[in-house]
RNA sequence: GCAGCAGUAGCUCAGUUGGUUAGAGCACUAGUUUGUGGAACUAGGGGUCGGUGGUUCGAAUCCACCCUGCUGUACCA
């Protein structure tokens, strides 16, 4: 909705991008809170990088079109495309490149960091939003891989989700290359298309990607997708192979070996997973939750996965000579926040502050002593920062979601005591001012 | 991008076959209580009915285009 009155300001904010208020953010902040203590005690370090990157650093290049916009946000400086980054591998490739002779080798990093996509939102994507990577590059070892399916598994159950609530996939390049070497497709285009199909099993199941890897498909909303023309013959070498639910490619033995080491079994092998399209070259993964989530209206929407990667052993490559095999994990924290607020009822500790109640301006030393007792006490405590009658303090203690309000004024002053209001039971209380710190622990306790 | 549905106060919505000053509930403001919130009552503020143009004596209501939102689909490095 566009309201904008004559000459002032749009108060609408741009196409996906959206206000977050506490009660989400607290969560995130326990999410990320979980994830840097298990990311310490696996050894990772802590890497920022800017918003901002030349476009072909990021694996973007200058089209003939004026701008650079196939998906990211650019602009254009001093006559070098810069573009807002679109995720965090392919800055940590360029940093590890940029970096390479003074990096220990292998390198493990883990950054959290907003990225910006110019493309279509959907339920619960939005067009600038926070992501969590956790990398390791410049080692071969399929231990890499197989640690970060268990410290992901880790972190979210951490964050209180059990073992039956989500599940890692887990799958290869390998299978679906070796499958089109078999059948004999050696067009790339076609080759990406098969994929795409491939991918979307989950959603449209066996019937609709087969229609997908032949002629194509219409959705139920009539819309027609193109599909990659294959023979019926191969359709069903593809469908066979790939419902066998044993792993036989090489990196997949070895990655499930390990997890026995690590007494892990959390996931299952699903061939039909495919991840990005461009880089990746062995292992993926993708971290999938196993329950409903539904849109503000209460309609069960279709969520996807929260998060995943896999090997890209030549991404690091392509800035210049060094080799550099790595493996990565990327989970979509906002998205993950949004799944966890419906399935869990956070007990997150708000410290709402006690409402000091201003009575009379040349008592303001009065008031000011309170608080600072309070404050320096541990408890978050303010003197109602306005000037108006006591009942709209009280309002504004109650919308506030204060737990008590501190009430000192003549009758009070005269008593030398001072009026203590719980503010959710409403009980009243006289009493000293040595006892108020203990008065107000009693409270917060009983609320908690 | 493509498709379906939708757009009336801050929010959720009503508004009959186009007809006088566009409604309700919640929220907001003030008061009933000159020192007391979460209940009640009273009064009040707030809308060019998503926008523009058209049809008509007359449009929130009909038509066209545009914008925005939702859902699916495509793309997602």
């Amino acid at each position: 909705m566009t309201k904008e009155k004559k000459g002032k300001p749009s108060k609408e904010l741009p196409l996906g991008f959206v206000d977050r208020q506490e009660k989400e953010l607290l969560v995130r902040d326990f999410i990320i809170s979980n994830i840097k203590e298990v990311m310490i005690r696996y050894g990772f370090q802590y890497l920022e990088t800017p918003s901002f990157e030349y476009t072909d650093s990021i694996g973007k290049f200058l089209p003939d079109k004026e701008r650079p916009d196939e998906g990211v946000f650019s602009f254009k400086d001093e006559n070098k495309w810069l573009s807002l980054r679109y995720d965090l591998t392919a800055p940590l490739a360029r940093y590890v490149a940029k970096n390479y002779l003074e990096i220990p080798k292998p390198f493990k990093r883990y950054q959290l960091g907003t990225v910006w996509r110019n493309e279509k939102p959907g339920p619960g994507r939005f067009r600038e939003f926070l992501q969590f990577d956790a990398d390791f590059v410049g080692t071969k070892n399929l231990q890499a891989d197989a640690e970060l399916c268990v410290m992901i598994s880790e972190i979210l159950e951490k964050c209180g989700l059990s073992k039956s609530e989500y599940i890692i996939k887990i799958s290869s390049r390998k299978i679906t290359e070796e499958l089109f070497k078999k059948i004999n497709i050696n067009d790339n285009k076609q080759k990406l298309i098969a994929l795409r199909a491939l991918d979307k099993i989950d959603r449209l199941g066996w019937d609709g990607v087969k229609e997908l890897l032949g002629a194509g498909r219409k959705d139920k909303s009539g819309d027609f997708t193109k599909g990659a023309n294959l023979k019926s013959k191969d359709i069903e070498t593809i469908e066979e192979t790939l419902k066998k639910k044993s792993p036989e490619t090489e990196d997949l033995i070895e990655i499930l070996k390990i997890f026995k080491g690590y007494n892990f079994s959390n996931f299952e092998f699903d061939p039909s997973i495919i991840r990005g399209l461009e880089y990746y070259t062995g292992v993926i993964f993708e971290v999938n939750l196993k329950f409903d989530v539904k849109n503000n209206k209460g309609q069960v929407i279709q969520f996807g996965s929260i998060g995943g990667g896999g090997r890209y052993d030549n991404l690091v490559n392509n800035f210049g000579n060094y080799d550099a095999p790595a493996t990565g994990i990327s989970i979509g924290l906002d998205r993950l926040v949004y799944a966890l607020m419906q399935k869990k009822e956070f007990k997150i500790k708000q410290f709402k502050p006690v409402v000091i109640c201003v009575f009379d301006k040349n008592s303001i030393n009065e008031y000011i002593n309170i608080q600072t007792i309070l404050r320096k006490a541990g408890f978050s405590a303010e003197i109602y920062p306005g000037e108006s009658k006591l009942k709209k303090q009280m309002e504004y203690a109650n919308k506030i979601k204060s737990p008590a309000a501190i009430l000192y004024g003549e009758n009070e002053i005269k008593s030398g005591k001072l009026t203590l209001r719980n503010l959710s039971s409403g009980e009243e209380k006289s009493i000293d001012i040595k006892e108020l710190a203990n008065e107000i622990k009693k409270i917060i306790s009983n609320n908690n």
